[in-house]
DNA sequence: ATTCATAATTATGAATTCAAAATACTGTTT
DNA sequence: AAACAGTATTTTGAATTCATAATTATGAAT
């Protein structure tokens, strides 16, 4: 009755997993203090592989660890988030750059399909916000570089600690959407340095004004 | 007489030093598999701290995790090192583009007292890449993102993977030289399209043709 | 001799135990 | 009541132990 996964994840991974889910719902919050006992005796786990959990998560910057005093969840202040967003924008322009200048025909239309998708979801907003994602994601597929995949999947990890800067402002759909034709457009034309200068738009437009 | 550090990291960090000198040495190979009872007992420690070592450079993508079959030093292909540079150049040359517009004439005149450093180590090679280096962080450092300062350094970790990819070339040093006087020129004129486009430059010729 | 099945060994992943540091508590003194 | 010293508790960091998966070695059968 459960369904067991094909390549199951080490328990660390599960476990990361599962608190960077707590930490994005704030349930673990910004500065807290993060109890290893109490998890793990939630979890029915050792403290051990919550531990390895813990330092993975301080690796991608969304824990802190003290010295002698345990584990905080990182506080990302404005600066942080205006600092992340810029290096999600130059990321992900540039990969829409790449698309522009090497993607397969077949691929380009795959981001048109998605596109398509993506109109026909107008007024849908929880759908226009997970094919939106997944438009990103397809892109930075397409570009292939398996190392800014991990930077980005990092940042965006980062961004949603502030759970108030959406990648995408729900009230900016239409505009999005636009955005969204302009890229698709200097896509299929293989224009790189518009496809570059259309992604940086829609990253420009996409944070309310911040410090 | 032992220096002790007013800071002592924690143990696995130490431990993910020693671990990445060896990686970045060649003495623990790329592919090869990492045996963690011999390092344990060579450090004279317990399997714990190393084994959340190797979870950290995991993170860190030096070193990738096999279920059920331990540790194993990553491969870096041809292809993967390409990447990897093109991602130091992208956020690299966009750093130069934030110190051109942002940076305190303080910051540039130290800029500029590194490069004269620079210009006078000319001959000595080892000297000449210290400074290079120097030069590149105290760059970064005046950028000041400090979410981009930990990207740079694990892909340059990552670089370093490969000992015949040095990220300057001896043989280049007159030649990186004028790349950096060029730089700093359009730094000084606080031109942001210029230094963004010099240090482009500085990086596309400092590799060798690559596929 | 080669293949296959089975047993022994080894290594991993995780729980448990232990030592030391940090924190909280208690009771005394002022 | 506030400040302090000393003790008790909690919590971290690390070693050890344990269960199980993977590998290697052994030996029987063809």
């Amino acid at each position: 009755m459960s369904a067991l996964s094909l390549a199951p994840r080490a328990l660390y991974e599960e476990v990361a997993e599962l608190l960077r889910q707590r930490i994005f719902a704030r349930e673990l919050a910004p500065g807290s203090w993060i109890d290893e006992m109490r998890l793990a005796e939630e979890y029915g786990i050792s403290r051990t592989p919550l531990r390895e959990a813990l330092k993975v998560l301080a690796t991608e910057g969304l824990v802190t660890m003290k010295m002698r005093r345990g584990a905080y969840v990182t506080e990302v202040n404005d600066k942080d988030q205006h600092d992340v967003y810029h290096l999600l924008s130059l990321l992900e322009s540039d990969a829409a750059g790449v698309v522009a200048a090497q993607a397969s025909d077949a691929e380009l239309a795959d981001l048109n399909s998605i596109h398509q998708e993506l109109v026909a979801a107008v007024g849908n907003t929880d759908k226009f916000f997970e094919i939106n994602e997944r438009f990103h994601m397809r892109l930075l597929e397409i570009a292939n570089n398996r190392w800014r995949d991990q930077m980005v999947a990092d940042l965006r990890k980062v961004m949603k600690l502030n759970r108030h800067n959406s990648l995408l402002k729900s009230g900016r759909i239409e505009e999005s959407l636009r955005e969204h034709q302009a890229l698709l457009d200097a896509l299929l034309a293989r224009d790189v340095t518009a496809s570059v200068a259309r992604m940086q738009a829609h990253f420009a437009n996409g944070l309310e004004a911040a410090s």
